[in-house]
DNA sequence: AAAACCGCCTGTCGGC
DNA sequence: TGCCGACAGGCGGTTT
């Protein structure tokens, strides 16, 4: 589900409300939730230390925690982290796990499919959790510049769709940005990645970026489970171009879109504004 | 290196 | 209306 834009969304609302506040109680209802240590530790590490920042790597959070520990967690397909300041709601049906900050409100994770994961490592020490420690780099930072992306794409035969989505090549981008990106471009998502031209990936580099920002802008997008820290819907459903548009037109030609699969996932794109054979 | 599977879970949707 | 399979935004593991 969370993709950059939604787990970088996330960040941002939970920032204020998160940070400097005594953890009293951990309750996890998922104990699979917690990968790398036993429930019990995983508790008694965290009670009575505060979170002292909050980072986004791809779509992983990374809570800072006092006393030289950080608290990664990933979303997956239908997490939610979200903050209620007061404890005396009802839990969501399911809750995987909640933080108590005592009269400080409380931070929940909640999950559907239970897929999301929390990891406790010492700072820095990220062995235990693979996809952490092989991610690739941030598209929105200056390290994703273009002579980079052009080097990425050298001589790599593999589908353009299938390398946007590789978690260890460039990290933060899934399933609807990768689609929404490509159409931006114009490029098909079945395209080898070395086959486009090197105004195709400067198209595509730049689209990539811009994609990923108006999303930010409008905090995620929100089909059905994803919220804000806040709880709430993102709106970037609305802004959106191709990714679930099957059977419609396409909003810059007007041919009928198509889908398939690509790379193992639902594709979405237009067969005359992205050709297959360039 | 890359692709094609499966599994992890629950909910929803479309077809019959 | 009910049942049943396909499918869903992610990722790790195995096999080819």
């Amino acid at each position: 589900m969370p993709e950059l834009p939604e787990v970088e969304t996330v960040r941002r609302t939970l920032l204020p409300v998160v940070l400097h506040k005594p953890i009293t109680a951990v309750s996890v209802f998922t104990h699979r939730i917690v990968q790398n240590r036993p429930l019990e530790q995983f508790q008694e590490l965290l009670v009575g230390r505060s979170f002292t920042d909050l980072i986004r790597r791809g779509k992983y959070l990374i809570f800072s925690v006092e006393g030289g520990l950080e608290l990664i967690a990933h979303l997956r397909m239908t997490g939610r982290l979200i903050y209620y300041s007061s404890p005396d709601l009802p839990l969501a049906k399911h809750t995987s796990a909640v933080f108590s900050f005592g009269e400080g409100g409380e931070l929940r994770f909640e999950d559907v499919r239970k897929f999301g994961t929390l990891d406790l490592v010492p700072q820095g020490e990220y062995q235990s959790v693979k996809g952490l420690y092989t991610l690739g780099v941030e598209p929105l930072s200056d390290e994703f510049s273009l002579g980079f992306f052009q080097e990425l794409l050298l001589g790599r035969k593999t589908k353009i769709k299938a390398l946007l989505l590789d978690q260890t090549k460039i990290a933060g981008l899934g399933n609807i940005y990768a689609d929404e990106s490509l159409f931006q471009a114009g490029i098909h998502p079945e395209r080898s990645a070395h086959s486009l031209t090197a105004e195709e990936v400067q198209r595509l580099h730049a689209a990539i970026k811009e994609v990923l920002e108006l999303a930010i802008a409008h905090q995620g997008t929100t089909f059905r489970d994803y919220r804000t820290g806040y709880g709430r819907e993102g709106s970037f459903q609305n802004q959106l171009r191709i990714y679930g548009k099957k059977g419609a037109d396409c909003p810059r030609c007007g041919v009928q879109l198509e889908y398939r699969k690509v790379a193992g996932r639902t594709s979405h794109f237009c067969p005359a504004c992205q050709r297959e054979q360039p």
